[in-house]
DNA sequence: CATGGGATTGACT
DNA sequence: GTCAATCCCATGC
């Protein structure tokens, strides 16, 4: 992506991202499901101040913010926003395009849409893990880019977030409609 | 220093 | 639909 590009307010960015690629090594996948947090929102990492897990937050846009959820699950982030202003958006959703057969392997399942449909699942296709925090999501090892050729802008719905408990109100997910490789399907369809 | 709660997933009833 | 796994970290005593 431009640099710049995620140096933008967070709804922006989250809603301009579904459509574009995520790549570690060879395995890659177009986004389809995103969403949005930011520090003046409770369900946000960041909304409890700096402190070295949310350092990466606060940090220059355009990086990657990694944590671990449940002690079991990594989940990946891309930092939006200003220095100094802690919010991300979470990367939900994939569709594979490269690497199925690693992915295969490395999620132990076989059907296309077990690979990615979810945060942590999405983590472990790509082989992306916590040690990433910090990354360059412009230079790597981790890639953000933009729509592959020949594909069209997806037509993108908006609603409530999933598997939080605060702010659960705010319409923060972001989605291609229709698309059958989101993390949990959507109760109904709502607008742009 | 002890505690409890997750931006989840997979197995099971 | 329910529930356990598993561990980091923010919070409170």
């Amino acid at each position: 992506m431009e640099p710049g590009f995620y140096d933008r307010p967070t709804l922006e960015v989250a809603h301009d991202l579904v459509g574009c690629t995520l790549t570690h090594g060879p395995t890659a996948g177009v986004i389809v499901e995103t969403e949005a947090y930011h520090m003046d929102e409770p369900a946000c990492h960041a909304f409890v101040g700096l402190t070295e897990r949310t350092a990466p937050l606060f940090g220059p846009p355009g990086r990657a913010y990694v944590y671990r959820s449940y002690g079991i699950h990594a989940l990946f982030n891309a930092v939006t926003e200003a220095e100094g202003i802690g919010a991300a958006v979470l990367i939900r959703a994939l569709l594979p395009i490269e690497g199925i057969e690693v992915m295969r392997q490395r999620r132990g399942r076989e059907r296309l849409e077990d690979l990615c449909s979810g945060p942590g699942k999405l983590a472990q296709a790509l082989a992306i893990d916590v040690d990433l925090t910090g990354s360059d999501l412009l230079r790597g090892p981790v890639v953000v880019g933009p729509r592959p050729p020949g594909w069209e802008a997806p037509e993108v719905v908006t609603g409530e977030r999933i598997g939080i408990t605060k702010a659960v109100e705010l319409p923060w997910r972001f989605s291609v409609v229709g698309n059958r490789h989101v993390s949990r399907p959507w109760p109904r369809a709502q607008g742009r």
